[in-house]
DNA sequence: TGTACATCAGTGAACGCGCGTTCACTGATGTAC
DNA sequence: TGTACATCAGTGAACGCGCGTTCACTGATGTAC
């Protein structure tokens, strides 16, 4: 609509105006289409419509680009686990739908799942001394986080030990983060049954583990 | 010491008279030092002191080249944990053995971790139904087989309730592999202090979750 | 034991590909007076 | 309100890199008679 853009050309303007969350949303679309390594910056730009070499007018360098995405790909998937929780009824579902969403979101957008974790600096999951210092809870563009407030409410509703509160976001996220790894790269066969089937173990050797018996 | 390479700068044959296991050694070196990226045919040729295009003779294409490599790295893998087995004591030593070794293998060979569940077949763990076919336990060249072996003499013992059985590799592996993943790709911390802590959170989580109760 | 021939295991040049990064440059924008 | 100038955000050519794969070829080996 703008005077410039009214030919059916869409004449592009010099300036782009806001190329760099364009290059972002490019690479993001790639990244979910093909992990990490499909994050190319030559090809960002192109679907940006600008040459390459503007990109480096926005961000140092490929790896900068990345990390960009990679914040992005943890944010939608703690998005998505905080969709599931606020879902979920008491505590125990809660930290049930915590370990439901990571997994499901790691069959459903492998690509980004991957580019979340791809090295990097990532979440860097403090220990609890450090979990003052992050702010509030409930901000939570962090997965981690998430997991540690499904915790603390378990503990709250005096099913999860506090003896065992200590660490127990570093047993679960590996215990679903393994399955998440096994599933996606192989090994563990990708039927729906199987993965019913893999997930239910997972889960239940989570709550067997850490929270109190009952089977609600 | 033979007639053909007597001088000092080897003559080296037009045959060469194992290239095949020549060029799968040298992408293990590369696989080790670089994970499964860092595996190049080129390269490896070259280590080998062959054109590139010879390796054409003895691997359909790359892929070929990197499966046989990824076998290798399962087979050391699993080496080490029956290593590790075959010190402890008892069965939950065992167990806790197994999951020992294979945390401490992606630590200290990540490469090769990592090249061990690159995509693609891998090592297929089947579900119980289908163990039988496997052959006769102990052969192991298999990591799967070696944690289900651990399991079974843990329920032999008494240790593991029958009805936990099924399944139970599945969740076990998912949180060893979990923390491997986690440590290497950069979200935990990789102090000693820190992968101590971390390791025993998973160990606890698997042994209460899993196991009777009792220290030992 | 010797020879002809098929087969095997190499060679090296070439194809086609695409990447990240840098650099001198130019067009557009904004700001001070 | 207009103008000079600095700054910003693009361009496009170039550098250097290395890869996987194919193909016509040649040197070496083994085998049948």
């Amino acid at each position: 609509m703008s005077p410039v853009s009214t030919d059916p050309e869409r004449r592009k303007p010099y300036h782009h105006g806001a190329l760099n969350p364009a290059l972002v949303e490019a690479s993001i679309a790639l990244a979910r289409e093909g992990g990490p390594d499909r994050v190319v910056l030559r090809e960002a730009a192109r679907v940006a419509g600008v040459s390459h070499s503007a990109a480096y007018r926005h961000f140092a360098d490929r790896e900068a680009l990345l990390a960009e995405v990679s914040r992005h790909a943890r944010s939608e998937l703690a998005a998505e686990m905080r969709r599931r929780v606020a879902r979920a009824k008491g505590p125990r579902q809660r930290l049930r739908a915590v370990g439901t969403a990571y997994i499901d979101f790691a069959l459903t957008e492998p690509g980004l799942f991957r580019t979340a974790f791809t090295s990097h600096p990532a979440t860097s999951p403090v220990a609890d001394q450090d979990r003052a210092e992050a702010g509030p809870p409930g901000d939570g563009a962090d997965p981690f986080e998430i997991l540690g407030e499904a915790l603390d409410q378990c503990q709250a509703a005096g099913l999860l030990n506090p003896h065992h509160r200590p660490g127990a976001e570093i047993a679960v996220w590996s215990a679903v983060h393994g399955l998440a790894g096994l599933l996606l790269d192989g090994p563990l066969p990708r039927t729906a049954a199987g993965i019913e089937f893999a997930r239910r173990q997972v889960l239940e050797l989570i709550e067997r583990g850490l929270l109190n018996g009952g089977s609600s």
